[in-house]
DNA sequence: AATATTTTTTAGATTAGTCTAAACTTTTAT
DNA sequence: ATAAAAGTTTAGACTAATCTAAAAAATATT
């Protein structure tokens, strides 16, 4: 069983590691902790020994099949949670990240389970990340930024590559949701910012930043 | 901010001191917390510098008005999700306990709220003892245990003393739970066992220790 | 190719929480 | 009232997780 910062650390090597694939670096790793470098080193040891992850000196940790489950296990966690405060106690969009940082280390299966059921087994959180299975299967559907859309196709958004509280509190005040219908009706040349319309109704611009960082299908 | 050790220590003292008013020896919190005495006075000394509990070499360890509050909190907490793990997502009430254990260290005062709303503000968790509100005040009804109530009076059964996991599988077999009304057909007198009359229905037989252990209303 | 810079690792210290074994109080029993 | 027993505290050691400062390796620069 692994510790509540074993987690943490596991959680954010597969992130970096873009689910796996490629070595993550010691510096790397501690940017995206707020840790220092002797830290993560300690920590890399300490998960090579438990073969969660691959390690040899000064190239970075790979992570193992095993590692990849356990991430994969609390990333699930982390979604579910996220689902139960945004579905059912309303949480707001950019209030539930912190909490389901906490959430997603209780350890107790059956509870998983359950509240799994009881959400309607759901494939994708609230930001539209998919959910991985019971399994660790991941489903995901081909993911467009909206800034490779073209004028006048109708996009849905179905989730958001940065997930910052700044940038969620942003697109709650423009009313882009996970769901909402978008067409672009102007591209500016002058700034890539986009004229769109959102449900059919209202008519704003987006910045070439937001627009990348809104992901999308047909 | 506490850490989840010391709401620990803090929950098992407020418990062996029945609510703050006694104190409590440094055996009595390792043999609740399956702790040796030695790691109880060390942390009793660290809650004591705090301002948590005030303590005296040899004499034990009295819960302060800070530490009441602090330790009222985190059994609201546990007494919350225990309702919720029964009432939402359905598990059986001997299962309750030790996930509860882990969720009432969640630190969110918002998440607290809005699942005291989600439940309907109960006010008491599903072994029938009392939740604490917002503020740390207990709401208390008179509760007598079954054996002291008498032949052909009808009691509802509200809450248990001991809610270990035998004595509520014990309980679920024969029929009894939080809100079912009891009458008692007989005493015996050699045994102090009771014959009792469950909803009007079912007649079963029940110990001594089991009578006591079942603390009911009229 | 040699040097400077950046990155990573090691060494050593720190804090929270735990333990065992020994020392010290308090209580109980003779 | 004194010795034995029980309970509590101290001393010292251990693990997990962290840090700073220094050493070592890898990369970049001239």
């Amino acid at each position: 069983m692994l510790s509540f910062t074993e987690e943490n650390y596991l959680k954010a090597i597969y992130r970096l590691s873009e689910g796996g694939v490629k070595a993550v670096l010691t510096n790397e790793i501690a940017g995206s902790m707020s840790t220092k470098a002797a830290s993560v080193t300690d920590m890399i040891k300490r998960l090579s020994n438990k073969n969660l992850i691959s390690y040899e000196k000064y190239y970075g940790a790979k992570i193992t099949r095993q590692g990849k489950s356990q991430a994969l296990t609390v990333i699930r966690k982390h979604r579910l949670w996220e689902t139960f405060l945004v579905e059912k106690l309303h949480f707001s969009w950019d209030e539930v990240h912190d909490v389901a940082e906490q959430l997603e280390h209780i350890q107790s299966p059956l509870l998983i389970e359950k509240l799994d059921e009881f959400l309607g087994f759901p494939t994708a959180d609230p930001h539209g990340h998919p959910i991985p299975d019971k399994g660790g299967k991941v489903q995901s559907p081909r993911l467009i930024p909206l800034s490779e859309s073209v004028v006048n196709k109708k996009s849905i958004v179905r989730s958001v590559k940065d997930g910052s509280p700044s940038f969620l509190q942003y697109l709650n005040k423009i009313g882009i949701y996970i769901g909402a219908t978008i067409v672009i009706l102007d591209k500016i040349e002058f700034d890539s910012s986009l004229e769109v319309l959102i449900d059919n109704k209202t008519r704003v611009s987006i910045s070439r930043d937001a627009a990348q960082n809104l992901l999308t299908t047909e």
